[in-house]
RNA sequence: GCGCCCGUAGCUCAACCGGAUAGAGCAACUGCCUUCUAAGCAGUAGGUUACAGGUUCGAGUCCUGUCGGGCGUACCA
């Protein structure tokens, strides 16, 4: 499914692209019946003095032609039928461009349609029924969810409620492993601890997790079975104590954060049903693993890369890659058109391994994507911190929600990029006021919720359909233009898998209604007048509290 | 050394898989509340898109090289 190459560009909306489209290819035919007609793009201007929506067909078709773009452009404009629809007026500028403007009853029709279908605008079906899951969070229980771990968590839930608002059924996965190295030496520090508030004079093992918490779980461990369990032998005790106590932790963490996993995968699995030798078969069978110093190599140089990589070691165990690849084969193997992994930007290194194997095991690599961000740097009182979570001085995901609050955390999370390094700066963060950019968005829907609720003292209107041909002004229009752009926008974020697009909407969505509030009252209008109007900041609110909801963030009534 | 990501206003970042005059927020400066929330609106100032070439009607965007930063490059995960 590479739904990229399908990805229609930005434009007022949907129907009226492909509206415009047809428009242009009959122009075209008429020009020259046996033209081969690029494909066509439309996209909106920046500039409003340039019209509704433009198309850059005359330069495409510049060499094909042997003629300039304008002349070109000028005999395709020519030819577009004004008389049926919505095309208001054609023009042509600049280098060859062609500038549509659209009629008025385009706006307050569209309206009326997005006024009928209420909380639901905004669904789309690019994604309909499609199976697809998204992996992620995926940190394996030794210690508390870091900031770092936030910006996966985050990303990789709105990306799964985006998807949703496309006809998707998403399944929210979190795959760990409680078996590994990591976690062995997890159990031995809390061993160390506990022995440690029995009175025993040891000390932590080498690189061993210093954090409070691990004396914490040994508290608790001791609470419960006393101070009996000296020996090495009940190391499994404290190494499970842990886990639980750390999953547990982990769950309340993401909670905070709105977040629901749907299922929780152990790497275990992947060894018990015999997935990972089946790995190692498959790829023995295509000649692409071999045995070196008594472990078992991937031929990765057969792939282009400059070394071979180690799948199991020679003390048996695997490296980390192998069930890796065992895991994505059982993803696709339960029938996802796409699986999509959230993965910071030290795991990027495995990722071609991954998907080469796959690959060379006979399925369709195609169907897995990943989407790779770049870390976070906590920034307070103008520095930054280093994290690390064995050493501790990390700042926990807890930590930061007890600071600005968990509506700001999503959003400072998300508002930028995956791919560039995201700088969260408490100091800004915890501003309550106008330099926090979260509260623009909620003062927005809090603002019209506080007209709302004057409007019904004074109005009841029935159920007949209010009259959008009465918003002629520019604050009006331009807001209208705004809302009509929201499903679009909704399919940019879904297949870009980038939740900022979404957030840099809801800003400008923001700004339109600020501007048409200052610029235009309510109350005190003619009736059919507050009535349109108080309409228009319906559906815009629906459209604040739809994309909010998006991104995980509360909608208030009141601020 | 090699691979991937990044480099845009003083700071943090946008820019719709190559389009018209590169946009926001913060910081600075100036206006706007006797009427629906001023957590708002309007305006001023701020740029050789790191640098050098190339591709074409057109480049912040694509290609090559240089410089600077991040992450990998383990029989750690």
């Amino acid at each position: 499914m590479k739904a990229r190459i399908l990805a229609p560009r930005f434009i007022i909306n949907l129907n009226m692209q492909e509206y415009l489209k047809e428009q242009i290819q009959k122009a075209l035919f008429k020009l020259d019946p046996g033209l081969q007609i690029p494909e066509i793009t439309i996209e909106k201007p920046r500039l409003p003095e340039h019209g509704d929506a433009a198309t850059t067909v005359a330069l495409a078709l510049a060499k094909t032609l042997r003629d300039n773009p304008p002349s070109i452009a000028k005999k395709i404009a020519d030819l577009i039928d004004l008389e049926s629809g919505y095309i208001q007026s054609v023009e042509v500028a600049g280098p060859g461009f062609i500038n549509f403007r659209f009629a008025d009853n385009w706006l307050s029709d569209n309206l009326l349609d997005i006024h009928q279908l209420g909380e639901t605008y905004g669904r789309t079906d690019l994604f309909e029924g499609k199976k697809i899951q998204v992996e992620f969070v995926s940190a394996n229980p030794t210690g508390p969810l870091t900031v770092g771990h936030g910006r996966n968590a985050v990303l990789g839930d709105t990306i799964s409620r985006v998807l949703e608002w496309t006809g998707a059924d998403v399944q929210r996965e979190y795959y760990f492993n409680n078996a590994g190295r990591q976690m062995r030496i997890l159990g031995e520090s809390v061993l160390a601890r506990y022995l440690q508030l029995i009175g025993e004079d040891t000390s932590l093992p080498e690189d061993g997790y210093e954090g409070a918490y691990i004396t914490e779980i040994a508290q608790t461990v001791r609470e419960q079975y006393g101070e009996s369990l000296t020996g090495e032998e009940h190391q499994p005790i404290f190494r499970q104590a842990a886990e639980e106590s750390i999953f547990k932790d982990i769950q309340r963490t993401l909670a905070r954060l709105k977040i629901t996993m749907d299922s929780f995968f152990n790497e275990n699995t992947l060894y018990e049903d015999g997935s990972i030798d089946k790995v190692i078969e498959k790829l023995r069978q295509k000649d692409l693993v071999y045995e070196k110093d008594d472990a078992t190599w991937y031929k990765t140089t057969a792939l282009g890369k400059d070394k071979d990589t180690v799948l199991i070691k020679n003390t048996g165990e695997p490296t980390y890659r192998l069930p890796d690849i065992a895991y994505h084969i059982n993803k696709l193997e339960r029938g996802f058109d796409l699986a999509i992994d959230v993965f910071g930007a030290d795991h990027i290194a495995t990722y071609p391994d991954v998907v080469s194997a796959v690959k060379a095991c006979g399925y369709d690599s195609e169907r897995i994507d990943v989407i790779v961000y770049q870390f976070v740097t906590i920034v307070k009182d103008g520095k930054p911190f280093k994290m690390s979570t064995r050493k501790a001085n990390f700042v926990t995901l807890d930590e930061l929600m007890d600071e600005v609050g968990a509506d700001v955390t999503r959003f400072f999370f998300l508002m930028r990029a995956p791919g560039t390094h995201l700088e969260f700066d408490i100091n800004e963060a915890k501003e309550a006021g106008e330099k926090n950019p979260v509260f623009y968005l909620q003062y927005a829907h809090a603002r019209i919720q506080s007209i709302m609720r004057k409007v019904r003292e004074s109005f009841d209107f029935g159920t007949s359909s209010p009259d959008f041909t009465l918003l002629i002004h520019e604050s009006e229009t331009t807001l209208i233009k705004r809302i009509l752009e929201f499903p679009d926008v909704i399919n940019q974020t879904a297949i870009h898998r980038e939740p900022h697009k979404l957030i840099n909407y809801l800003n400008d969505l923001a700004t339109a209604f600020h501007k048409f509030y200052h610029d235009c009252r309510i109350l005190g209008e003619k009736e059919e007048l507050v009535k349109a109007r108080t309409e228009l900041l319906t559906v815009t609110a629906t459209v604040l509290s739809n994309g909010l909801g998006m991104l995980g963030i509360t909608a208030p009534d009141k601020m």
